[in-house]
DNA sequence: CTCTAAGAGATTTTT
DNA sequence: TCTCTTAGAG
């Protein structure tokens, strides 16, 4: 076996070998981050610093845990069984599990995504007889989860000073106990219950101090308070964090991701050993440049700056189109292009900073007969005919779920409406009890139908135990009518498939023993009976919602949103859209911190490229059913000229006639016209002395009297009198 | 209960 | 403009 430590560079080497002391490891784009992270692991393990029960490390997705598991192994002859290596999500969840009692849970809790925890939301709401006009159960759900994140329970929340946080607290408080009467647990609600745990119970937290040796974090730019809270719980005096990120890569702000536990946790924790990793093995050095050129631009950084051992590489190559279709077809035949000079379509990627971007693209590709695979969308267990499987087996669990339960009483339909509904609710609310509890309190026409529902689920009850795991799915499917009803339905057939599908994910998960192992109760810990696989399968359901599209496999041509593309690489990489108001997004402008976080976003967007890299933005662009007059993105100013080689636009050439979504502007344009005796068009740019550039966006009145509407960018959106202002065209 | 029509919302995403 | 959700009628 070749040494571990061979092939590293002289900060990789010194992160890897660092002793067992805090540390904050600042990794640039293209760095060897993952790299850094899991030889650290194998090292520590090899040279008998630690077993692998000694080892915790956390990762924000299931495919960040699932690379670092399979790089471990493949570096160690050693299974990776006994470490820890999940998601925040997936350790909480296994250590509450194996304390269940201590965490005041039932042993069988259900997970909730984020759809199950709305409905819940709008239930208690109901139940309540809120009023959902002035307390929209979205923002009563969005309450909740903020005061989770910040590690408060109901009774923590500082008395609300407005009328909306003083009642949605009461909200808080009824929905939690909803939530412990079910049995069911919310995303934050894990993190915070496991922290919970921790910080109350001492022999617990010393005895997982004493345990993880090493507790390392991936992404650590991207963690929330509570997050970093539950971390420190897990560092004692005798085991230290080793923390891996990147300030300039943080771009999940909106969703509390708080950089500043990067300088908190240097500061609290006293951290001696700070590595940067400036050492960039990605991208040719043009790209570099700009990249560095743009970021440096932001006040709040810790400072670091890529550099490469690659040549200066191709310049940047920018395409200014006149409208979003015309950009769409020229990416469509630039790609075609690339492919002609010997890049699989793997390699491509195209880039958009918000999902409404990729229709016309994708409509553009579709005519020019170029393969394309969208990221995004809806995920495997997110699928309704799926969830509705989960329901049922989730019945099988614990029947007494209630969200499980109103999820499928009616589904298929078997003569269950909304008043049996409420009279089973009634009686469940009256007697104390879940709906499930409180069926044989029905009388009449309702009884009989709940009652022939409630024989079913007793029947696939009683079914279960013998059975597979898969064997139960394939039973639960076919016994609940699910497969029967979407044979019927127009469009079923995907979802008859899906189904189907479902019980071979289940007959994976079974085989997949090391995997399956990170939702069972450690041995070690509890020696309580064996988790049963039926738990074991939902709350995987629920903590990896799958996989987002198929055809992975297939050579398509890469679409995603810039978000979905960090910590990913491509040989040539497309950014889209780059125009005022849509990257940066406007509703981020009007904050420093905002956009802060769209520079970093365009930051990730450039250092994805290995090779190529190609940004493009159009004049004019269709938004809402509105045309849009962008000005080209103020991050096109940010970098270098002298990187950069604008292309030309070939106005209409090679287009044939599509029918682009968009139409061409200039026959519109002409038509358009200001207003009589104005020399000016709508959607022309224009120069003013002070203002600068700016595009006219409407206008009123004719001649000298005329007003001209003008974005100017960054300077807003202006009334000029034609007669007055100094206008001149650009 | 199912179908249709009107209304709201429209960055970014994982668990 | 489009799409998804919800309310109301049949």
């Amino acid at each position: 076996m070749p040494n571990l430590l061979d092939a590293l560079n002289p900060e990789q080497l010194q992160a890897v070998t660092l002793p067992n002391q805090h540390a904050l490891i600042l990794a640039g784009a293209g760095s060897g981050k993952t790299r850094v992270l899991t030889t650290r692991i194998a090292w520590l393990i090899q040279t008998g610093a630690v077993s692998p029960a000694g080892v915790l490390a956390v990762t924000f997705t299931n495919k960040a845990a699932k690379e670092m598991l399979t790089r471990i192994s493949a570096m160690l002859p050693v299974s990776t069984r006994g470490m820890w290596i999940g998601t925040f999500h997936g350790l909480c969840n296994r250590m509450l599990r194996a304390h269940h009692r201590d965490a005041g849970l039932p042993q069988t809790f259900q997970i909730l995504d984020t759809q199950d925890q709305a409905a819940l939301v709008k239930r208690v709401l109901k139940s309540l007889n809120v009023d959902e006009d002035r307390f929209p159960p979205k923002q009563v759900q969005w309450f909740i989860n903020d005061q989770k994140e910040e590690g408060l329970r109901p009774r923590d929340v500082a008395a609300g000073y407005d009328e909306f946080s003083r009642r949605a607290v009461e909200l808080y408080a009824a929905y939690d106990e909803q939530c412990q009467k079910e049995g069911v647990v919310d995303f934050p609600e894990l993190l915070l219950r496991c922290h919970e745990l921790l910080a109350r119970n001492e022999v617990l937290r010393t005895h997982y101090q004493a345990r993880f040796r090493h507790v390392l974090v991936d992404e650590f730019q991207d963690t929330n308070r509570l997050q970093y809270k539950w971390l420190k719980l897990l560092v004692g005096p005798g085991n230290a964090m080793f923390a891996v990120g990147d300030d300039d890569q943080s771009i999940y702000g909106f969703r509390h991701a708080n950089v500043g536990n990067m300088a908190d946790f240097e500061r609290e924790l006293r951290v001696a050993n700070v590595i940067r990793l400036e050492q960039n093995y990605r991208s040719h050095g043009n790209i570099l440049d700009a990249a560095n050129a743009l970021i440096a631009r932001n006040r709040k950084r810790l400072g670091k700056n890529l550099w490469t051992a690659a040549g200066k590489g191709e310049p940047l190559r920018v395409y200014e189109a006149q409208t979003d279709g015309y950009e769409a077809a020229w990416l469509a035949e630039e790609v075609q292009s690339l492919q002609r000079d010997g890049y699989a379509r793997r390699d491509i990627a195209i880039l958009y900073r918000s999902n409404a971007q990729s229709r016309v693209i994708e409509h553009a590709l579709f005519s020019a007969g170029i393969p394309y695979r969208v990221y995004g969308g809806l995920r495997f267990f997110e699928r309704q005919e799926v969830k509705h499987a989960l329901a049922y087996l989730r019945l099988l669990a614990n029947p007494d779920d209630d969200a499980a339960f109103l999820r499928v009483v009616n589904f298929p339909a078997r003569g269950i409406g909304g008043r049996s509904v409420e009279a089973l609710q009634d009686a469940a609310g009256a007697a104390g009890t879940s709906l499930w509890q409180a069926i044989p309190r029905l009388s009449g026409k309702t009884a009989a139908a709940v009652g022939a529902f409630a024989k079913l689920v007793a029947g696939m009850r009683e079914a279960a135990p013998g059975l597979p795991l898969p064997e139960t799915v394939g039973h639960v499917i076919e016994a609940s009518g699910l497969v029967a009803h979407y044979k019927t339905e127009r469009d079923g057939a995907d979802r008859v498939e899906n189904l189907s599908e479902l019980v071979n994910a289940a007959a994976a998960f079974v085989q997949d023993e090391t995997y399956a192992a990170q939702f069972v109760a450690d041995a070690a810990e509890t020696p309580t009976a064996p988790a049963d696989p039926l738990n074991a399968f939902l709350a995987h359901a629920a903590l990896e919602s799958g996989e987002n599209q198929a055809g992975e496999g297939a050579d398509a041509l890469q679409m995603m949103t810039v978000h979905s593309a960090k910590g990913l690489e491509f040989h040539c990489v497309f950014i889209s859209g780059l125009e005022e108001g849509l990257f940066p997004h406007e509703q981020s402008v009007a904050e420093e911190d905002g956009l802060e976080e769209e520079r970093r976003l365009m930051y990730v967007a450039i250092t994805r490229a290995r090779t190529r890299l190609y940004l493009s933005f159009a004049q004019t662009r269709l938004l809402h059913g509105q045309t849009r007059y962008g000005l080209a993105s103020r991050f096109l100013d940010e970098l270098p000229k002298g990187l950069m080689k604008w292309l030309s636009a070939k106005i209409g050439a090679r287009l044939d006639a599509q029918a682009w979504r968009a139409e061409p502007p200039p026959a519109r344009m002409k038509a358009r016209s200001a207003g009589a005796g104005v020399p000016f068009r709508i959607g022309q740019n224009v120069v003013h002395p002070k203002f600068g550039q700016g595009v006219i966006v409407s206008a009123e009145g004719s001649g000298e009297e005329a007003r001209l509407q003008i974005n100017f960018g960054r300077e807003g959106m202006k009334w000029l009198q034609l007669g007055y202002a100094k206008l001149t065209a650009a």
